[in-house]
DNA sequence: ATCGAAAATGTATATTTATACAAAATGAAG
DNA sequence: CTTCATTTTGTATAAATATACATTTTCGAT
């Protein structure tokens, strides 16, 4: 939904700009921001972004979004940026979006953003430089801008 | 201390090795080893090797090591394993054997069988989800399905 | 061999995080 | 507007982890 994939971004955005040291820190962060939600919400979602925690010389303990495991293997970090290269642009009609891409990139990143399985998209044809998504029912074109970000971050450059 | 520092090594080691989903596990782990200590002491060298416990998908946390020594290693074998997730399976017709794949997986995949060179196989060509291996003369199924998984022990799962 | 300091570890429990279950919110269909 | 299914979130607490304090072990000095 909408309130969530903002406050996953959030949580993302907090974590690899600050030194979070715990969840309940982490809460009112968020909470100063506006958001409203419980310790197990967070929880939730930090398990859902994969975020870590790891131990820190001054603090204990940080929270991390782990490079190279983030997304299962070094391969698919790096591939899913070189693939991000590869993107060109994005245009809705209605509930559907096309991504257009350099040719040969549509397929793996489609791969990308199926393997991702976000709620906003309930399906995704590719072909060679052109991806169609269709977009569920009551999303919003922000709502899926925000999602495509959420699975690959570089594209906030291109989309933001 | 020496039974400090050989034991460290051992966590090292089976954390890059295995996937642990909890400290409990690990301490049994270490127990079968023959090292003694309780899961406090666990909890310190975790602490000092700087181990982060992160989501997965299948086994809901696991942990992994996220920067130090010997990174490359972990990345290359976190990438075969991932690689194997997209294996489908595996057919023959002489001494042609077909390997399908989830889309996007032929290539990558090939690249490792390639790069293994495996006496067996004479030759790789790779679709978007298919790879034509090329036999070499006198080499049973058998043969070429345990050289596949030396190359990928994971496939062991799917062809043992 | 003894002693004392430091390091390492165990015990017990505090703290933190994860989740079972229930409730609330949301959206689609009629 | 109502109903129902699905998703999201809260509550309460289970589970997991971190650490305060005490004990044991180790090591160097004498």
């Amino acid at each position: 939904m909408k309130n969530r994939t903002k406050r996953q971004l959030a949580i993302k955005q907090v974590i690899l700009s600050s030194r979070i040291s715990s969840q309940d820190e982490l809460l009112r962060i968020l909470k100063d921001q506006g958001f409203e939600l419980t310790q197990a919400t967070l929880s939730r979602d930090l398990k859902i972004l994969k975020v870590a925690k790891v131990s820190d010389k001054e603090l204990g303990y940080v929270y991390i979004i782990p490079e190279g495991v983030n997304i299962e293997s070094q391969r698919e970090n790096s591939r899913i940026n070189f693939l991000a290269d590869g993107f060109r642009d994005l245009q809705f009609s209605g509930n559907l979006a096309v991504i257009r891409t350099l040719p040969g990139y549509a397929n793996s990143l489609a791969v990308v953003i199926d393997k991702a399985e976000p709620y906003e998209i309930i399906g995704t044809i590719a072909g060679d430089d052109t991806i169609l998504l269709v977009m569920r029912e009551g999303i919003t074109h922000s709502d899926l801008i925000n999602s495509l970000i959420l699975v690959m971050p570089k594209l906030e450059d291109k989309l933001g």
